[in-house]
DNA sequence: TGTACATCAGTGAACGCGCGTTCACTGATGTAC
DNA sequence: TGTACATCAGTGAACGCGCGTTCACTGATGTAC
């Protein structure tokens, strides 16, 4: 054994990466704590006792719970993100695409349950800039979305608007379908009655969105 | 002027009259101040001061401020009923349904603005009994819609799953718009377009609904 | 109609508690020479 | 490599404040006779 190692093993970290673990401790105590109730209900001494600092030890890492929340903001957005570039991935044909996508999502759901309740919760009730962060980048993921869209055959004709109001819908309905199947996480009957109501939904959509603009 | 009208002046209310009154100021004051945050961020404190009582005086009408919320569902339901009554009464054919039942919305959600706010607000932060009261409530408005929709043409031969699905999908987009207008409430300009996305997506679902059904 | 008693909506003092924030601090880690 | 100094993550005491809840109360309204 050489003594770089031991050193190693006795000082693993500098201290730049000490702060990094406490800053994720506090994100992770947070979303935590916050779970079936709210960022405006959270206080500051609660999450520092939940990580085992002092309460002033917080500021260190964050101006406030609302600075926290636009942190959890960015980061459950990373989250979607990823789960659109798995959706991707997969490179579904047209018959395949709503099956393959309602599987992300869910897989996606369960991965990140807290990021997603986080979300569903402080898009209403969290604070002002919290739920103006949420409402901007849900924006942006329909955006996403309707230029992936966009690709499908059948849909080469539409304008920007008719893809956003497309995009705008099958949000709507992923998002109901990932907070239902939160709602339903310890009961795996209700959660498969989920996914395939939301199959058919989507399906409804797909079908109706066609031929309804073929009419125009 | 005769004697028991001068004393109808003096003493215009009876002691059980005045007590509903205050109830009346307590349940307007919580849904104000709870606007903009949540119920689970209200302090009983707040209420009394806005109502003008001291804060003991809040136990003489409510035991806390979870059993004030389920109150305030309650309220918020009925609310919601006399809208659907509202379509019903247009009695509107075919063509005409979505137009008339989006109106309707708009109408109740300006009127109804603080209710449709509040049941957005908490049927994600709410305490948990009383986000089970609206996940109840939510559910008996969909059957509701789902029977309205059995009288509907070209639904007959559809099973109670389908029609429960095609109203759960309908509900959610009517809630999602709803909470869109709610969001752009001083810009008459953002609502119209709200509206004209919403007409265009109910179209698609109905559409759809209709010949993917008849297609199996 | 008048009197004696019961009810009860709202009062006000008091309690212990958790809150966010201030401040001066400690001592391990990092850096310049 | 060794030393002297700077940085800064986390500490701990203290503050004034709003919180929910208890309790004994007041006095107007309602009721029984």
């Amino acid at each position: 054994m050489v003594a770089t190692d031991e050193e190693a093993v006795a000082r693993p970290e500098s201290r730049a990466e000490r702060k990094e673990q406490t800053r994720r401790a506090i994100l992770d105590a947070a979303l935590r704590l916050c779970e079936g109730s709210s960022l405006v209900a959270l206080s500051l001494r609660q999450v520092a006792k939940e990580v085992g600092i002092v309460p002033t030890g917080f500021y260190r890492h964050f101006e406030s719970i609302e600075d926290l929340g636009l942190a959890l903001v960015d980061e459950s957005f990373v989250s979607l993100r990823e789960m659109l570039l798995d959706v991707r991935v997969h490179d579904p044909a047209y018959d395949d695409l709503i099956d393959s996508s309602i599987d992300v999502l869910v897989e996606h759901v369960h991965a990140q349950q807290a990021h997603f309740a986080f979300i569903a919760r402080e898009r209403e009730a969290g604070p002002p800039a919290v739920r103006e962060a949420i409402a901007r980048s849900i924006e942006l993921f329909e955006r996403e979305l309707a230029s992936d869209l966009q690709r499908l055959p059948g849909t080469d004709a539409w304008t920007t608007e008719d893809l956003r109001i497309l995009s705008n819908l099958f949000v709507t309905a992923l998002v109901a379908t990932a907070v239902a199947v939160l709602h339903a996480s310890d009961d795996p009957e209700e959660e498969k009655r989920l996914v395939e109501s939301a199959r058919t939904q989507l399906r409804m959509v797909l079908v109706g969105a066609l031929s309804w603009r073929s009419d125009r």
